[in-house]
Order: structure tokens, then C-alpha cells, then sequence
DNA sequence: GCAAGGTC
């Protein structure tokens, strides 16, 4: 018995023949260049095998005369027009020898890809056989892998052709022919006697070109209309002795940033009050970089793009060709993991010659080799990308791209990289901070593959329990930072995320947004930003103004397409089913634009957005060059400080300078001199009470469950000075809310600057009132009473050397006039007492320090 | 002259 094979294309026939006829057969060319026949017996199924290919579709379809021409009708027409489909010229010589061979056989066995397009093309196939052959049997070859078991059993074990899904597949034929002709002629018809600059233009619509159009557009409106938005964050870092010297560590505050200044303000100044941050949690373990999953022709084109500086379709377009020479295979596949007989070492092996990464080779060869991850597609058609043989020969991009292929493979098959990863969690005045150190054991893959970064950032060691004095502890601000420009490889990800296109047609469609000059292609360095053009703009923006339902620039059209592709597949729906419903919803949508297409045509002929276009490309670059990012450090004074915790041990010093970073003393600090005190000094001895305590409120509970701990805001200089706040009264769940927010607004809280208690104007609250002096001439210190109780919360004046020797038993109550000798100072300005100097206001977004 | 999907 004959059979006739065929394949998707020449490379299958080739491999198949090779495997089913153990490399013994006979070849015979073709009208086509690129088709062979391989001609051998096949005793398994004592046969005859005729192997022979086609190249892709076999069929084009088109409107026929009466509708082909674009004037030959009105572009709304052409969604009942009559489709015909025929061999085209390209496909005749192949059309010839199927039919010739079909003639010498009895049986037809489809071999094409086992996907969707694939039983697809194995109906034209058939189609075209039958016509010369009508008594055919047809059967259908299905396999998986280009892998000698799998092939044998798909020649012994055929099935039957999907009609179903050849059925999706002629659907979303005919739907992109009719809605992408009658749009981009209506379209285009328009808008060439309409607007001068479009006079010669094509204006195309296509179901996939306009999605990947309003990416580009949406992102270049994110940029354009971003608006920075201020955030406050606490910085936390710790410099200590290390063997290579001072080494600083830098804690990340758990919250983050937040985007309430007096929030986080509130926040700081409780973290103030404690001077040791408490070392909560250290976590030493091992950890993983993973090696890259096997490469795909979309995670081909993003690396060609991100690391190779190549567009997509040029990275594609030089795979192609190593494929057409024999060095890597099949250079379009979905497929993210190895078939479990793959033959990885003899692929190995012939990596060894080369002289980069021959070394690593071997050693993958002599114990090194480990089982490639498995992702989660399987296109069922193909393996991933690897490098069929060594290219030792090869230069510029083709060089290049081999060795990534070749890199990547090689990467698969090796250990993933090991370290050692330690995380150190603080807590300080309830707020917790952490750093992550890493110290790299084992570089593994990451050997030969130079694409991933992982560097050592080891970490001091800091043990559980223990308590250190921050280097540096302040408030900082930042802006948010804009989006960037859309790269190519962004546009790759975003397409392939909503399903716009597939592997081999995705960058084709970009190439057609830059062809139809609806994006720009723009180097800012070595990286391609698309950036809309006016057309692609107005385009998008016009469609907009027309307020369809779905938008034609979004992907939930093409989206909808595919879900009914997928229930036809499944025989839910039928195919003429499909063609009803979709043609109904685009003929409607067709007459609302038609209906509406003055407004496209006004957006296109905007002078604002004629402007707009001239001014933006100089405002984009700028955008783009200025960045964002974290603004300014900012530290905060005025208030706060002085605590007294039950250790001994001395309070972080300030680095009064400019450039230095100071965790703020605040008032604690020895009043007077202006230059920074011995540490020692403050915050040291006596009963002192904390300042800026308050009283627990038992009808709110924190995180712990506990009653909250009522405060106030004595932040000078913001807008919610004053205002009442809950907290965890244990400073350990994190727990924080406005009082307005929590519903309780009972309590002294007036919502002013100006605390409840206070009968004269003269608190840390108003920087133009001086602190009071002590008995020792300097100005004192001014604290609250931290113990509960009567006085409570209530503030008193100290002599600020009342943590030493050289206590002068000052004491006043703060609400209480000033009873003797100078009664205020005068002189705060640039001291560490109780009226913060101009430089101690909050300056969010400054760098102004502390200075004691 | 129009689409998208195969492939060379």
C-alpha cells in the first residue's frame, strides 16, 4: 500500500523521512525549490511511503472580482461579499505535486503541525488531493516532537483530521478578511480626501495591528499626562565595623513609602522617641537564582530586543536563517519544555568546540547536567530553541544571536545558581525595617550565561535580640517617577500577555505599525522606544470619541475572537455560528463608526493634535531622560526625642553638617552650644519622662487586640499638627489611624496647632516662642509625663544637663507661666532645646539636618 | 492597495 505524507514544511518531511526510513531513502526534487519527496518502504505498516510537504497555507482567499476591486463596491458591502479560495502562484508549483503524487496513492496522511492552523492546512491538503484522487484515504499523523519514538508511533497509530478546529481557523479567516478590508477601505477612502497629509497613505485596520497601535498610545498618554505625586518614607541605616571597614546597611521601612506626609511625619517622630533599634528576626537560607526556562520564540525576540539591541522581527528573521543552515532549531515554537527523551548530551557535546563556552560544555557532560524546568506551554509542535550543531564560523548579529540560543540552551541544562540569603528584620517605635544581604555559593549557570546579574551584597551579621544605634534615621520624601516609552520588547511581552498575534505573526504586526507610520521608532541609547506618531494618535483618539462599546484599540475584541475560535474547537458552537454572531457585532460597530467618522476625521485634522505631535517628541525624550526616583532627603525636626529608655547606652549622635546623616536627638541634646554634644550626655540617667506620650483608649484596639494608645500630632509645620492618631500601644503590630478616621474624637484633640493643654502660646509647637532657661543660664528641655496617671501626657520644662552631673533641678510645668530668673532663653535658634530653629521645621523634600 | 496566519 502507498502512502502519501505530507508535512507543514520542508523541515518535517526531511526529519520525518530520516527516522521512519532510518536515513534509507530516495529523494526526488520538485517544481518547488524548497519541496523534496523522500521516497522509502516502511514495513512496520508494510508500506510504501511517499513523504512530501507543503508551505503553510496552501489556500488564499479573496473577495471575487465583483468586490476586489476597492471601488468596485462600498467598503460596508464586503462583509456578505462572496469569498473565493484558490492556490495562489507561490503555491502552484507545490499544488502541482501534490496532485501528481495523490494520483499514486491510496491513502493521504496529514503530517502538519498539531495545532490549530495545522489541521487547518491539512483540510487544503486534502482539498487539493481529492481533486485528484477522490477515493482517498485520509488519515492524520499526530505527534508532538520531532523525536524518533513519538514519529513511529504517529505513522502506526493515525488519527482522524480535527475538523473542528479547521473549522476556527476558516472562520477567523474569513472574519479578519471581511472587518480588516472593509474598515481599512472605508478608512483609508476617507481619510485620503479628507486630510492632506494622508492623501497617499493606507490607512489599514487590522484586528491585531490596531490592539498593538493602543498599547503604544496608552503608554504614551500614561507618560504624557503622569502627573508626580509625593511620597514620605523612613530611611533607617546602620554603619558598622566590618573587616573591609565601615560597611553601611541599609534597612527598608515595611511600609514602604506612604503618600501622606503627616502620616508617615507621626510616624518618624514615634521612631525618634526610641534611640537602639531592636533587632526582631534574623533569617539565614539558602536560596536559588533559577536558570532560565527553555527559550521560546517570544522570549527570543524580547532578549533579542532587551539584550541584543535587535528588533524583534530582525532576531527573528537571522533565527530563521541559523535554522536554514542547520545550527538551531526550529526557530518558531511556543514550547517551553524539553520532552523527557530528549537527547540533551549529544547536543551538549558538540557545544564543547567552542572555544567561549566549551569548557562549560564538558563539565556539563562529566556530572553537571541537570534536567532543563518545564514551563508551562507545549505547542505540541515543537521543541524549544537549542543550537543544532557548533557555528564556529559565524559574525555580527548572526554570531551573536547564535550564542545566545546556543548560551541559553547549555544555561537550561545546568544548576541553578545557590546563595546564602540573610534577612534581618528591626523594629523600632513599632515601625519595622529590613535588610536582605546575599552571599552567592555556587555561580552554576549563571557561568554561561552572562544575560542574568546576581552579585554578592552581604550583610553584617546581626543576631536576635540584640539593639544597635541607627546611623542614620530620617524622614525622606520622594516623587514617583514616570512610566517609561514603550520598547519593543515591552510591546512583545504586553502582545503576547493579551493574546494579539501569535509567535511567529507578533513581530509582523509591530513591523506593520511602523510601515503604516502609526508609531515611530525612537533610539534614546542603545534602547527602541515606539512612540506614537500623530496618525496612530488620532486613530486611537478618534475611535475613542466615538465611544464603541469595545474599543477597536483594546485587546477584548480580538480576545472575544479567540474565545469563539476556542468553541468552535470544541464543537459548541459551529462555525457558521461564529461567522453570524462576530459579522453581526463588526457590521454594527461598522455603521456606529461610519455613522461617526467626521469625528475621527476632525481628531486627525486637530491643529492640537498637529501641535502636539511637533511638541512631543521633544518632550518625550526629556521626559524620558529626566527619569524620577526618589527625590531629595528630608529630615525632620522640632519635637520629640529625649527619651530615657532603660538602657544605658549613649544616643545616636547627630552629624550636624550638611552632608551628614543624622538620626535627630531633638531636645535631648545639651541646650545651647550649637556644636554637636558628647553622645553621652543626652538621654542619659533620671526619671525622665518620654515626651509625646498619650492614653489608651479602650474602645479602640490595635492589631494585637490590646486598647490603642491615643496621641497627638506635635509635628510642627504641617497641616495636621494637632491632630489626634492611634497606635499600637506596644509598638508591635504596626497598628496606626487618625482618630477622625476611627470614629473617636473625643479627648483634648482640637484639630488646631495648638494642644489642649496650653493656656500661653509656648510649646515646641511654635518655633517664634524660645525655650525656657534654666537655672544653669541655657534653655532647658521640654518633656511630657510618660508615667500613667494625673499628669500624664503633660509637659514640663528641664534643665537639659539633668541627665548628668551638672543637673540644676530646673522643673516647670509647661502649662504653667514661667516662674523665675531669665524665664526664656532667646536664643534657641541653631540649639538642641526646646524651640526648633528655622533648620528643625519639617522640610519635607530638604535636606536640612539636625544640628545640636 | 485591505487582515492574519502559515512558511521560504
Amino acid at each position: 500500500m502507498r502512502v502519501l505524507c505530507v508535512a507543514e514544511k520542508p523541515s518535517i518531511s526531511k526529519s520525518i523521512s530520516q527516522i521512519l526510513s532510518g536515513g534509507r531513502y530516495t529523494t526526488h526534487n520538485t517544481q518547488s525549490p524548497y519541496v523534496k519527496n523522500y521516497e522509502f518502504e516502511y514495513p512496520q505498516t508494510n508500506s510504501s511511503f511517499i513523504v512530501t510537504c507543503v508551505s503553510g497555507h496552501l489556500l488564499e482567499h479573496d473577495f471575487t472580482d465583483a468586490h476586489r476591486k476597492w471601488h468596485s463596491c462600498s467598503p460596508g458591502e464586503l462583509f456578505d461579499a462572496p469569498i473565493e479560495s484558490k492556490v495562489g502562484p507561490k503555491m502552484k508549483p507545490i499544488e502541482q505535486n501534490l496532485l501528481a503524487q495523490a494520483r499514486r496513492v491510496a491513502t493521504l496522511m496529514i503530517w502538519t503541525d498539531c495545532d490549530r492552523e495545522g489541521e487547518h492546512i491539512g483540510t487544503e491538503i486534502v482539498s487539493v488531493c481529492r481533486r485528484a484522487n477522490r477515493n482517498l484515504v485520509v488519515k492524520r499523523a499526530r505527534f508532538s516532537a520531532i523525536i524518533a519514538q513519538q514519529i513511529h508511533r504517529a505513522a502506526q497509530q493515525p488519527v482522524e483530521l480535527d475538523l473542528a478546529q479547521a473549522d476556527a481557523v476558516e472562520a477567523r479567516i474569513l472574519l479578519d478578511l471581511r472587518i480588516g478590508a472593509a474598515f481599512t477601505r472605508m478608512q483609508t477612502l476617507s481619510l485620503q480626501t479628507q486630510v492632506q497629509q494622508l492623501a497617499e497613505k493606507i490607512v489599514s485596520y487590522g484586528p491585531c495591528q490596531f490592539p498593538t497601535l493602543g498599547f503604544a498610545v496608552q503608554r504614551y498618554n500614561q507618560v504624557k499626562n503622569f502627573i508626580p505625586e509625593d511620597f514620605w518614607y523612613i530611611f533607617l541605616s546602620h554603619t558598622s565595623d566590618t573587616p573591609m571597614g565601615p560597611r553601611e546597611t541599609v534597612f527598608s521601612w515595611k511600609r514602604g513609602h506612604l503618600f501622606d506626609e503627616a502620616v508617615v511625619a507621626v510616624l518618624y517622630e514615634h521612631v525618634l522617641e526610641f534611640p537602639n533599634v531592636r533587632v526582631a528576626k534574623v533569617v539565614n537560607k539558602q536560596t536559588k537564582k533559577w536558570k532560565p526556562l527553555p527559550l521560546t520564540t517570544v522570549e527570543l525576540q524580547k532578549a533579542g530586543s532587551r539584550l541584543l539591541k535587535m528588533a524583534p522581527k530582525k532576531v527573528l528573521d537571522i533565527a530563521e536563517k541559523l535554522y536554514q543552515q542547520g545550527f538551531v532549531s526550529y526557530p518558531r515554537t511556543e514550547t517551553d519544555q524539553f520532552d523527557p527523551q530528549f537527547d540533551f548530551m549529544s547536543l551538549i557535546q558538540k557545544q564543547k568546540a567552542d572555544t567561549n563556552w566549551g569548557n562549560f560544555a564538558q563539565s556539563l557532560e562529566q556530572g553537571g547536567f541537570t534536567s532543563p524546568r518545564k514551563g508551562k506551554h507545549d505547542d505540541k509542535a515543537h521543541p524549544p530553541i537549542h543550537p543544532t550543531a557548533h557555528a564556529g564560523n559565524l559574525t555580527g548579529d548572526e554570531k551573536r544571536v547564535y550564542e545566545y540560543i546556543a548560551r541559553r540552551f547549555l544555561a537550561c541544562c545546568s544548576k541553578d545558581a545557590e546563595g546564602w540569603q540573610t534577612t534581618v528584620e528591626v523594629v523600632c517605635g513599632g515601625e519595622f525595617f529590613h535588610a536582605t544581604g546575599l552571599v552567592i555559593l555556587k555561580t552554576n549557570y549563571l557561568d554561561v550565561y552572562p544575560y542574568d546579574k546576581w552579585s554578592d551584597h552581604p550583610i553584617p551579621e546581626y543576631k536576635e535580640g540584640e539593639s544597635f544605634r541607627p546611623t542614620c534615621c530620617e524622614m525622606r520624601s520622594g516623587k514617583t517617577s514616570k512610566p517609561q516609552l514603550l520598547t519593543e520588547a515591552d510591546l512583545v511581552t504586553v502582545m503576547d500577555k493579551n493574546g494579539i498575534g501569535t509567535d511567529a505573526t507578533i513581530a509582523q504586526h509591530i513591523q506593520t505599525i511602523v510601515d503604516r507610520e502609526y508609531v515611530i521608532e525612537r533610539m534614546e541609547g542603545s534602547t527602541k522606544y515606539l512612540v506614537p506618531s500623530t496618525l496612530g494618535v488620532a486613530l486611537v483618539e478618534g475611535y475613542d470619541q466615538i465611544g464603541l462599546d469595545r474599543s477597536v484599540s483594546k485587546p477584548q475584541l480580538r480576545r472575544e475572537t479567540e474565545r469563539r475560535m476556542v468553541l468552535v474547537g470544541q464543537r459548541t458552537i459551529t462555525k457558521q455560528a461564529m461567522l453570524d454572531q462576530a459579522l453581526e457585532q463588526y457590521k454594527e460597530m461598522f455603521r456606529v463608526v461610519k455613522g461617526n467618522w467626521g469625528t475621527v476625521v476632525r481628531v486627525c485634522c486637530s491643529p492640537y493634535i498637529q501641535v502636539f505631535w511637533l511638541n512631543d517628541r521633544a518632550q518625550n525624550v526629556r521626559q524620558h531622560l529626566q527619569g524620577g526616583g526618589n527625590g531629595n532627603a528630608a529630615a525632620q525636626a522640632g519635637v520629640g526625642g529625649g527619651d530615657n529608655d532603660d538602657d544605658d547606652e549613649d544616643r545616636g549622635g547627630n552629624n550636624g553638617g550638611g552632608g551628614g546623616c543624622g538620626r535627630r536627638g531633638g531636645r535631648g541634646g545639651r541646650g545651647g552650644s550649637g556644636a554637636s554634644a558628647p553622645a553621652s550626655k543626652r538621654g542619659r540617667g533620671g526619671p525622665i519622662p518620654r515626651t509625646s506620650s498619650g492614653a489608651l483608649d479602650p474602645n479602640v484596639h490595635c492589631g494585637c487586640g490590646l486598647p490603642a494608645l491615643k496621641k497627638k500630632n506635635d509635628v510642627s509645620g504641617i497641616n495636621s499638627s494637632g491632630k489626634e492618631y492611634y497606635m499600637c500601644s506596644r509598638d508591635t503590630c504596626g497598628f496606626w489611624k487618625w482618630a477622625d478616621d476611627v470614629g473617636s474624637n473625643s479627648g483634648s484633640g482640637s484639630g488646631t496647632v495648638v494642644p489642649a493643654k496650653r493656656t500661653f502660646p509656648q510649646t515646641n509647637n511654635d518655633p517664634n516662642q524660645p525655650a525656657r532657661m534654666c537655672k544653669c543660664g541655657v534653655p532647658g528641655i521640654l518633656l511630657s509625663v510618660l508615667k500613667e496617671g494625673p499628669n500624664h501626657g503633660r509637659k514640663f520644662w528641664k534643665c537639659s544637663n539633668s541627665q548628668s552631673d551638672g543637673d540644676c533641678q530646673f522643673f516647670e510645668w509647661d502649662d504653667e507661666p514661667p516662674r523665675q530668673i531669665g524665664g526664656t532663653s532667646g536664643k534657641s535658634a541653631g540649639g538642641g532645646g526646646a524651640g526648633p530653629s528655622p533648620c528643625f521645621k519639617v522640610s519635607i523634600g530638604s535636606t536640612c539636618k539636625a544640628v545640636v
